[in-house]
DNA sequence: TAGCCCGGCGTTTTT
DNA sequence: CGCCGGGCTA
């Protein structure tokens, strides 16, 4: 066991392994081993004998939490149901489910998401009579959140706002009053919620504090730069006895302030424990030579950093290269053709597009659906956002908690009951004056300000629910009460006789859904409803990276935290995009855009590409642009004096782009730069020829031995070779020439 | 009640 | 440019 956990890690890894005792803080550079310390450091506590139960190591994502387990698991070849490694999130709504009899909540709480959070202000607003136009839901939302974050209960909000004498404060504290009224009602928490309420718990309650301070002697965070003041609070509550507190980040990839993330947090880490032991990885082992230099140079560029510098032993000659682009559709085509040039010997999972707003994404995958080139997609609708699934779920939660008005609002008319918006408002009323839910209130509409016709209505949706209430009592599972309510409910017909490529798909992600409850049952021991929808709630990543698929992969700079590919194209690399305007005249907000460009560059593995365009249409408006301060800072010169303010761009239209390199360094020789004849296969009506060798998702390789029709409507006969030949209209057939 | 039209608005989103 | 939500009309 000693050997292994030395054998593998360089100097500081094994430094930061083997300090246990007392706080540490390990500053992890990107690719530098930082998951390895984590897991090895528990490893090495386990070999020293130190309890399972004893240690707790919290994350951020799901993700980042499975992937340790997995990794403890394999390290010490055995698995440790004691040993708690979880997100903060789950960690506490796990400690308030079983504390819950101690600080009356209802063990079998709601956990609220954006969405229901959403809804629940619009409430809130209605009722207090608000004005809508100056009280934006989203912002009401993300006040609460960021309130929720510092450890603001309502009453605390209230009078903050009374001080200052603000009145638009004063209506958002009022507001958040209600909200956390309303949440308590019907027995919900939101994500804020789990935070701060474990807090209050252990604040108020010290001999619990006591209990889970002598349980976890070894604590361990990771991504500490992500943490918001509740969890900073959370941490040195649970770490003031033992002081054995480790915390992992990067001060020079914090991003997320926006979200109430506070950097402070980990920059004075060593205020807070006075003889906190430091230790820096910088021994990089995921990119060349020339991006880390070039990246260091990007985020040297801020005031408020600890200083850092990755270096490797990589001889790797890959390179940083600047495209400068005409337009944004330039800046696909560009990309795209580089792409495809390079497909035959890269693997597509190996490129990544990167930029700042999710709205750059359309014209990528325009671009890349006419290329043929197969591309995923990642953030911009998560599964558990999608309509259809969202009314799915909140079938299982209003079956799971009836009082859940939130969940009942967004399915009493869907599928369409002859239920509108007057019948709902005046049950509505009826329920606030009553003091009841809503599904209390629909028991007794013969008293409410209802039609015959809606009463009607809402009485067979009563029973439609009750039959449900009754398969719950009898401990029917999940997966056949969620299949009965899209057949019962009439959801998947109405799907059907829509019978559009837009409702298949959604019956597709229902039955996906289907199977993925199927699969929870299957998975986990707690088989229960509510437990499938706490588990739900806490997860995200369902649909997020299959790397089986190889795709090329779009994404915002956020979500590419944490990951690496080969070769990288960050896009939209302009002056008021990226830095994003609303940044630059804040010097705390440019340095967070400047890390995330820093992040962004540290996840190419090979070659970086620096994209930028003279011209962009963004909302329908097109604005001139200069190269963003990031090139120039990576140390490209641009030479403005040779650009003509009016250029003429006519030759968008050329056959064959040369994608313009204003700065050039020796490249990755793997990796061709000069335009290929792919770009004329995106411009010309037909690329498809006989003879030509294409590649099939499915189908594998294979050559087109006829063709017939035109443009959209252009069919295929490709031979494979598997021997199978098949018709294929070439629009939607994916293909790939190769 | 439901469907249509018009106006406003538009960073990033681990749980 | 597109999406969403509110208000108006059939």
């Amino acid at each position: 066991m000693k050997e292994i956990l030395t054998k593998n890690l360089n100097p500081s890894q094994i430094e930061a392994v083997h300090c246990t005792e007392g706080p540490l803080i390990i500053f992890a550079g990107a690719g530098t081993g930082k998951t390895k310390v984590i897991t090895y450091r528990i490893a090495h506590l386990l070999s020293l004998g130190i309890a399972p139960w004893s240690i707790l190591a919290v994350t951020f994502t799901n993700k980042a939490a499975s992937e340790m387990k997995k990794r403890v698991t394999n390290l010490i070849s055995q698995t440790h149901r004691n040993l708690w490694i979880s997100t903060f999130h789950s960690f506490c709504a796990y400690f308030l489910r079983i504390e819950a009899s101690k600080i009356s909540l209802d063990p079998n709480f709601l956990i609220y998401d954006f969405m229901d959070q959403k809804n629940t202000i619009k409430d809130c607003i209605k009722e207090l009579n608000i004005d809508e136009k100056k009280f934006k839901v989203s912002t009401i939302v993300n006040k609460i959140s960021r309130a929720k974050d510092d450890l603001k209960f309502p009453s605390d909000v209230v009078s903050e706002a009374e001080q200052l004498d603000n009145p638009f404060e004063f209506t958002i504290s009022k507001i958040y009053e209600l909200y956390q009224k309303k949440l308590k009602k019907t027995g919900a928490l939101d994500f804020g919620d789990l935070i701060m309420q474990t807090v209050a718990t252990l604040q108020q309650l010290p001999a619990m504090l006591e209990r889970y301070q002598e349980k976890f002697k070894y604590i361990m965070i990771d991504e500490y730069q992500d943490t918001n003041r509740a969890q900073y609070i959370l941490i040195k509550l649970l770490a003031r006895k033992h002081h054995n507190v480790c915390v992992v980040g990067d001060d020079d990839q914090s991003v997320y302030s926006w979200r109430g993330a506070d950097i402070n947090n980990i920059l004075n880490f060593k205020k807070d424990y006075p003889n906190a032991k430091s230790v820096k990885l910088e021994q990089n082992y995921r990119s060349t030579p020339k991006i880390l230099s070039t990246a260091y140079q990007v985020v040297k560029h801020n005031n408020t950093r600890i200083d850092k510098q990755l270096w490797t032993e990589n001889l790797d000659n890959g390179s940083v290269i600047v495209i400068k682009a005409v337009n944004e559709n330039d800046e696909a085509t560009k990309i795209a053709n580089l792409i495809s040039l390079n497909a035959y010997k890269h693997k597509l999972s190996n490129f990544a597009v990167f930029y700042r707003t999710n709205s750059q994404s359309r014209t990528f995958e325009d671009t890349f659906r006419r290329a043929g080139i197969p591309y995923a997609l990642i953030g911009a609708l998560r599964f558990y956002e999608r309509t259809e699934i969202k009314d799915i779920i909140a079938y299982l939660k209003l079956i799971n908690n009836p009082n859940d008005n939130v969940s009942f609002k967004r399915i009493i008319n869907i599928p369409r009951r002859g239920i509108g918006k007057t019948s709902i408002e005046s049950l509505e009323k009826f329920a606030l004056l009553k003091n009841i839910s809503l599904w209390e209130a629909i028991h007794l509409t013969s008293q409410a300000d209802l039609t015959k016709g809606a009463q009607k209505a809402l009485n067979s949706f009563m029973q439609f629910i009750e039959t449900f209430l009754e398969l719950k009592k009898k401990d029917i599972s999940a997966k056949i009460i969620s299949e009965k309510i899209v057949t019962h409910s009439g959801y998947l017909k109405e799907l059907e006789a829509e019978n559009t490529p837009e409702s298949k798909t959604k019956i597709e992600n229902i039955q996906e859904l289907i199977s993925a409850i199927n699969d929870f049952q299957n998975r986990s021991q707690n088989k229960s409803l509510a437990g499938y929808l706490t588990q739900i709630a806490l997860t995200s990543d369902t649909d997020s990276l299959d790397e089986s698929k190889d795709k090329v992969t779009l994404m915002t700079l956020h979500l590419a935290k944490g990951l690496e590919f080969e070769y990288v194209f960050i896009c939209g690399l302009e002056e008021g995009l990226f830095p994003i305007w609303e940044s630059v005249s804040n010097n705390e907000e440019l340095e967070e855009e400047r890390r995330l460009m820093y992040v962004g560059m540290t996840r190419a593995k090979k070659n970086l590409y620096l994209c930028w365009s003279t011209e962009r249409t963004i909302y329908g408006k097109t604005r001139w642009n200069i190269p963003s301060r990031f090139i120039t800072e990576a140390g490209f010169k641009y030479d403005f004096t040779g650009s003509k303010q009016n250029p003429n761009f006519k030759n968008t239209n050329k056959k064959h782009f040369r994608a313009e390199v204003i700065c050039e360094d020796t490249y990755n020789n793997d990796f061709e730069i000069k335009t290929g004849p792919f770009l004329s296969t995106i411009k010309t009506a037909n690329p498809y020829k006989v003879g030509a060798t294409v590649l099939h998702p499915t189908f594998g390789r294979g050559k087109i031995i006829e063709q017939s029709g035109t443009r959209e409507n252009l069919k295929l006969i490709v031979l494979f070779e598997n021997g199978q030949q098949k018709k294929l209209i070439a629009k939607i057939a994916n293909l790939r020439f190769i």
